[in-house]
DNA sequence: GTGTTGACAATCA
DNA sequence: CTGATTGCCAACA
């Protein structure tokens, strides 16, 4: 026991659960997840994310218009080349192309 | 109980 | 692209 991680709650477990489903190469969007999952918002989702993300695909996980989180757009740019994930623009701003991109549950 | 803030989203200028 | 605005929902002081 130990690793001591955070209370986690039933919405945050389910929206972590969602995105290790993400497979690699594809992304969603707060909101999509938010849909996805039938309650909270894309606020909720990102929130989810900053706290409990450490262990999972965060960098899946990217805004609407197909921009990273904030802070984290380097590291997300380093997984996206490694998984094939298809960019818009491979440098700053970093975008995805939530086009082909983009995963919905299946 | 109210007000502010936040890894959001969409629209307008 | 930047900035402002509105809507949304929950956590936090």
């Amino acid at each position: 026991m130990s690793t001591a991680e955070r209370p986690l709650d039933e919405y945050s477990t389910r929206v972590l659960d969602v995105v290790d489903a993400i497979p690699a190469g594809q992304v969603m969007s707060y909101g999509d997840i938010a849909e996805y999952l039938g309650s909270g918002g894309p606020r909720q989702v990102g929130r989810v994310l900053a706290t409990y993300g450490g262990g999972v695909a965060w960098w899946r996980v990217i805004h609407a218009d197909g921009t990273p989180a904030p802070g984290h757009d380097a590291a997300a740019l380093s997984h996206y080349q490694s998984e094939g994930t298809p960019l818009r623009s491979a440098r700053p701003p970093v975008r995805v192309d939530m086009r082909r991109a983009r995963w919905h549950g299946r």
